[in-house]
DNA sequence: CACTGTATGTCTACGGTGTATATATGAGAC
DNA sequence: GTCTCATATATACACCGTAGACATACAGTG
């Protein structure tokens, strides 16, 4: 209510700057900083409205409420990135898609946070879904498939990419605690897996995007998978 | 500390009751029902001290945080779950296993949020990792990529399942919303696809898992994906 | 039986959160 | 110069997790 009451008066003046000192983008800005440095849960009203050096109800003036901040923090974010790549075939367009918004995750910590959770998708989420539902449609997959496939890629994409940004070693499992956890519970195979020291995040990534594009021609030739009706 | 020293006097003594009145069991059970009625995020300790006729510190003579209350609270759901089936092929056993994880989630909404985040992961997450890596291992997977494969498949499942469990109508896109915010941006994939007014999770999660499987067939044959390295 | 140690529950309090409400301030329009 | 109204502030509320000091009542020992 407020912010559109301003911005009506803001059209009938000019387009730049307010009347008072200075707000908005740099709140975003600020909010931006903040995600990067600590985790998304670092982005508290108080902390934010210091960093840019107001009260916290200040904020409360450009932004409805915290959701609606976080929100156009992660607009900001996503509508600057080019999810499509102009990519000859429609493997490497959805790869290219998807590696883009891993790389936005892994540079701003949280950002997975802000998109899954909170409600606060902003408008910009459906931009690399337009670039996905293009490229899997040409693929040979339905428009319901092609949605489902979407979900599962950002699932995929934005799940792995949180667990590794949000990487707290004093929250890890760390080979010894894992290998204690699991002892004596019969898991052979687990205990068998030979787990690197340090996880290649980006190989899986790459693998999982292969397997499931892989899936995706298996799917648009036709099968439809075979679990047995029991 | 204090737990386990408990744990030794009544291992002494006898298995049964404690000293005074009632708790440990009981702060489980209530925390379970907490969650099922309202979000993870509903798990108070003030409100969970209510719903059991005590103090918000009593709470912490049985655990030593929030996180390890939440953790127990998992604990309990997962572990009462048989996530093998004794399925006949791999994809049956791997179709089993994680139908079972996401009737999980949906019977207990929020407890994807227990199991993702919050570090609250109780040993018992090992039990369906288990299952699947024999699945996979069988399927002719390698070791890493099993494991890979699986963090795919729980990624899939824990988000998609957590998506349809907090679905609180304020905050549903709404095809009517979702029509303005794509208006006039060119999404024309988006536009045209006939979105239905209530979206079918039992049928997205099973071509999810089909195509996965699909996927992990096509790469146990020798198929690693053909991006051009362009 | 009484005694005592200790585990259990309570009370109070601290620093933190988001934000509703009422008030002061200062720039721009007339 | 005066008025108006968007902006920033001050204060306050209800809530959160939990640290610390204290009260209590049972268990084990004599």
């Amino acid at each position: 209510m407020s912010p559109s009451s301003r911005a009506r008066k803001t059209a009938r003046g000019a387009s730049k700057g307010k009347s008072r000192n200075l707000t908005r983008d740099k709140v975003i800005a600020a909010g931006l900083a903040l995600i990067d440095e600590a985790g998304a849960d670092a982005i508290t009203m108080r902390g934010l409205a210091e960093a840019v050096g107001v009260t916290p109800m200040a904020l409360y003036n450009h932004f409805s409420s915290k959701r609606a901040l976080l929100s156009a923090v992660a607009e900001n974010v996503i509508s600057a990135a080019d999810f499509d790549g102009q990519h000859a075939n429609w493997r490497d367009q959805v790869h290219h898609c998807f590696s883009v918004l891993r790389s936005l995750c892994l540079q701003h910590p949280g950002l997975p946070r802000l998109l899954e959770f909170e409600g606060a998708a902003p408008a910009s989420v459906f931009a690399p879904m337009e670039v996905t539902l293009r490229a899997l449609r040409e693929a040979g997959l339905g428009d319901i498939d092609s949605a489902r496939t979407y979900f599962l890629l950002v699932s995929f994409t934005l799940t792995q990419a949180a667990y590794q940004a949000r990487r707290v070693p004093d929250l890890e499992p760390s080979a010894q605690i894992r290998a204690e956890r699991i002892a004596g519970r019969g898991y052979e195979a687990i205990e068998h897996l030979a787990w690197p020291e340090t996880w290649d995040f980006d190989a899986s990534f790459e693998f999982g995007i292969t397997l499931i594009l892989n899936g995706v021609e298996s799917i648009a030739a036709g099968d439809e998978g075979r679990h047995a009706p029991s």
